[in-house]
DNA sequence: GTAACTGCAAACGCTTTGCACTCCC
DNA sequence: GGGAGTGCAAAGCGTTTGCAGTTAC
């Protein structure tokens, strides 16, 4: 997402403009590999030196209230922030943590016929699989 | 799962039959919404008050090592214990974080069929479902 | 000018660890 | 009897909160 679309989209609803918030937004919707806040902080401190832990949390909360990222809890108790909210698998290395996104081809009918039976509605899904990806094995 | 598997499963590998790690065993095993390890500590307390917390993050520990639960990690930054390591869905509500079980009918074909062209070696698989349950409507 | 935002540090909540005491085998 | 396990309390760690100073508008 280009800076122009992050500035309305924080403009409309009446939200700062900040170099910090608009660095955090770019990085994490340019990611497919799910970045933890720290992960954030330590990219972001080499162009931004003084960008603070907190404020990385703020506007990472803030991305989540205007449906820009969804979070997902991992079991080592950290929460990492995924900008893809379509349909689609994380595949996770169980050794060093490394996520990227895969979408199989017709994910979407597949999808559908699993859940042709379930009788709620969904408002959303994770799903994750777990492997050793190619520098781990 | 009955008592006198538990005990040869943990005989068998050198480790002492407690009162405290059946009980905690018991009950998580025989539990399909997937307890935090609060929830465990609250329902032991009753018949073991006595029971620790401590004592049953470190039986909890045990079980991930013998492959008795798997942990699911969730944004608010708790761990829930999930003892069904089979293919499955997790019905999670997103208002009272209840979860519970759900196991479409040819699951497994239709999860063969998503992963088709996945050039990797799965280990294990999460997959959620978001929504609100009845209760919570 | 002023309300919102930042950076810092303290607080918070869940989980892990360390250790003296206890109990299974 | 001895080593593994328990209970308690302290430590650890990621995240949230509070507040004085700063900045976008």
């Amino acid at each position: 997402m280009e800076s122009k679309e992050i500035i309305k989209i924080l403009r409309d609803r009446g939200l700062k403009v900040t170099v910090q918030r608009l660095a955090t937004c770019k990085y994490v919707l340019a990611r497919q590999d799910h970045p933890s806040a720290d992960q954030i902080y330590s990219a972001l401190k080499i162009d931004y030196p003084t960008i603070s832990l907190g404020t990385i949390y703020k506007t990472l909360s803030l991305m989540k209230d205007l449906h820009l990222v969804q979070e997902l809890g991992f079991k080592d108790g950290t929460i990492r922030y995924d900008p893809n909210l379509n349909l689609h698998i994380n595949l996770v290395c169980t050794s060093c943590g490394k996520i990227h996104d895969y979408k199989p081809e017709n994910i979407e009918v597949i999808w559908k016929k699993l859940l042709s039976n379930l009788h709620v509605k969904p408002e959303g899904q994770r799903v994750d699989i777990y492997y050793k990806c190619s520098d781990c094995l």
